[in-house]
RNA sequence: GGUCCCGUGGUGUAGCGGCCUAACACGCCUCCCUGUCAAGGAGGAGAUCGGCAGUUCGAAUCUGCUCGGGAUCGCCA
């Protein structure tokens, strides 16, 4: 070993120890004959003195020392001087007094300064990766993702699961997302897909008698990406043989529960993860996948909004829509500006508008409401028994603003969704050290496709669709409810599951009601109806995000952060200049030909 | 594919039509300095302003296109 101690290791009770450390200049503060130098390795920082008194050969050397040279010293831990202990430091306390220096390697100049304060272009970052994941916050984050794997292992394996690796050449399936592909050598013209889920995979597991499989899997997309997404992700995959949707449920949730108690202390979880049908979170927060972290609940108040003379209430009534609002507490003082900003925010998620409906603070109640207690654009079409009904039933209190949009139940729930998290971040209503966990269930298992005319799948194709609504599949698919479920946190998804179908019947039966052809079954999914006709036993299981569920408890926005070498948002790897031509020999060898588009 | 934001020495920013042969901070180089910890002091090097085209007497500053990064809708789970 280069070293017997980790820089951040010695204390004052280390005082007097021989010690021999390695690691990397991180800044060097040379007095003249006095020169400290502040060495990191991946325990912390430890402030190493060269002085000539103790070490002249160790001095003269250390003179040349720069930011990022790797160096092995040996010295003796000695207390600082009084008054000369930094506070900052777990190892503040000491120093280590130099006898000995070795240059292990030299650094040019960094592109940039290895330090959490400085802000850097992510390009720049993302070509020097490895100088970026040098700094403090990303090996923190980088021990934290293991640390949040390790956890799955240790618990799952104690839960009886059995970790099984699935291929990553595979087949291509083409509904879902675009595949990334790859070619075949020994099969011209012929193409692996990388997969986007074992989600078939995991359910012949299931029938091949592995009762409980995990694995944190690599799950690949050839979309356009988000903060939240790359074109890989990892996924923490599991399936378990002979269980219900509570069952599967629990195992989550004691999983994530013990996550977020020991890999991220700081941060709390509600328990028991609070249950939501999906109408019902659709009915109070307009989205299946509410951030609860605070109130401002959608009512609907479309009966009360078509009797006022108000002509866009009228016609969104008689046409069917929907009038929904909710109430921001104490924004009734917004001014023009601020309205201004959330009629264009509105119109940003395809509002046609907003109608805001400010009551001031003077007014005594809602029942005393005057005429120059309301501000709304709408006001000479609204009475102030309208008015003061609305408020009632919306729940708003003198001081509060109640914010409305009409229009189609779709278009009205997404519009509201949005700007109730807007309202909560403007706010501040929104603690990232603070969980809310979520199980949103009963979700229908087919929307209607208006464009193709058609139905689709809400989640996946696997799901049971629930015993009762067994009848619906013949006579009205968009009624039937899947035994499927979501998980949700703070607003944003974290993973979703099925009690599966495991009959060859019924699977087949959901595949003609989106529209498969026989052959497109056969040619997709043949594999996994053949082996449900061997007794496969029923099942279920889910997909939980593993780098959203890591970006979250270290509190970043994008899953980038939390992924050692990610991808830019054109899917590019500035450090390797991925991807790239290939050479022609590869390209014959392959029966590729490359047509370059045009213009 | 659409919309929006950004692109100035190594890094982060300022400058937004002539005062810019581009400013500041950090970093880098040289020298001084035995108690600093974002050390300090003195001096120095380093960018033609992402690229191209245009408007103009004159462009880092305006316009168009393009490339790159980011956000977002579509797409995607």
């Amino acid at each position: 070993m280069y070293k017997d101690t980790n820089c951040g290791e010695p204390r004052d009770t280390s005082v007097g120890e021989q010690i021999t450390v390695a690691g990397w200049v991180n800044r060097r503060r040379d007095h003249g004959n006095l020169i400290f130098i502040d060495l990191r390795d991946r325990s912390g920082l430890l402030q190493i003195v060269f002085n000539p008194e103790y070490g002249e050969t160790a001095h003269d050397l250390a003179q040349s020392l720069r930011s990022e040279w790797v160096v092995q010293v040996t010295g003796k831990v000695v207390a600082r001087l009084p008054g000369a202990e930094n506070p900052e430091l777990p190892t503040g306390a000491v120093e280590l007094s130099v006898t000995d220096l070795v240059i292990l390697n030299r650094s040019i100049t960094p592109p940039f300064e290895v330090s959490d304060d400085v802000e850097v272009d992510a390009n720049t970052r993302l070509k020097y990766r490895f100088m970026d994941l040098r700094r403090p916050r990303m090996q923190e984050i980088l021990k934290l993702r293991h640390k949040v794997t390790h956890i799955m292992w240790d618990h799952l394996t104690e839960e009886g699961f059995t970790q099984v690796e699935t291929p990553i050449l595979i087949k291509s399936t083409p509904e879902g997302a675009r595949d990334y592909v790859v070619p075949s050598r020994v099969h011209p013209g012929d193409f692996y897909a990388l997969p986007q889920s074992p989600q078939q995979l995991k359910q012949l597991l299931m029938v091949s008698g592995v009762e409980r499989y995990f694995q944190i899997a690599r799950c690949f997309r050839d979309e356009d990406l988000r903060a939240d997404r790359q074109p890989e992700h990892t996924q923490l995959d599991f399936e378990m043989s002979f269980v219900h949707q509570d069952d599967v449920m629990k195992v989550v949730e004691d999983l994530y529960t013990r996550i977020v108690k020991e890999a991220a202390p700081d941060t709390t979880a509600n328990g028991p993860f609070v249950r939501l049908t999906y109408a019902e979170a659709m009915e109070r927060f307009g989205t299946d996948k509410p951030d609860l972290r605070f109130g401002m609940e959608l009512t609907t108040i479309t009966e009360t909004a078509a009797t006022s003379d108000a002509r866009v209430f009228q016609a969104v009534a008689s046409s069917g829509g929907s009038i929904r609002g909710f109430v921001a507490p104490g924004c009734g003082s917004y001014g023009r500006r601020q309205t201004d900003d959330l009629t264009e925010f509105a119109k940003s998620s395809g509002a046609q508008g907003l109608v805001f409906i400010a009551l001031d603070e003077s007014a005594p109640s809602i029942d005393a409401l005057e005429d120059e207690h309301i501000k709304s654009p709408l006001k000479k079409f609204l009475s102030l028994d309208v008015i003061k009904k609305m408020a009632t039933e919306m729940g708003a209190a003198p001081g509060d603003l109640m914010l409305i949009v009409a229009g189609t139940d779709k278009l009205v729930n997404t519009v509201l969704a949005n700007l109730r998290n807007e309202m909560a971040k403007r706010l501040d209503m929104l603690d990232p050290k603070r969980l809310i966990f979520s199980w949103v269930y009963d979700f229908p298992l087919f929307d209607w496709d208006e464009e193709l005319q058609k139905y689709e799948p809400a989640h996946h194709v696997f799901s049971s669709p629930k015993a009762e609504h067994m009848e619906y599949l013949d006579t009205d698919p968009g009624k039937v409810i899947g035994t499927l479920w979501d998980l949700v946190c703070n607003g944003s998804e974290m993973g979703s599951g099925s009690i599966r179908i495991h009959d060859k019947d019924l699977q087949t039966k959901l595949f003609n009601i989106i529209g498969y052809t026989e052959d497109q079954i056969s040619d997709r999914f043949g594999q996994l109806l053949t082996a449900f006709t061997y007794g496969a036993p029923p099942h279920g299981g889910m997909g939980l995000g593993l780098d959203r569920f890591v970006a979250m408890l270290a509190g970043e926005e994008a899953i980038r952060e939390v992924i050692a070498f990610p991808k830019t948002q054109s899917a590019f790897d500035p450090l390797f200049e991925a991807p790239s031509r290939i050479e022609d020999q590869q390209l014959e060898d392959l029966h590729i030909r490359v047509v370059m588009p045009k213009s």
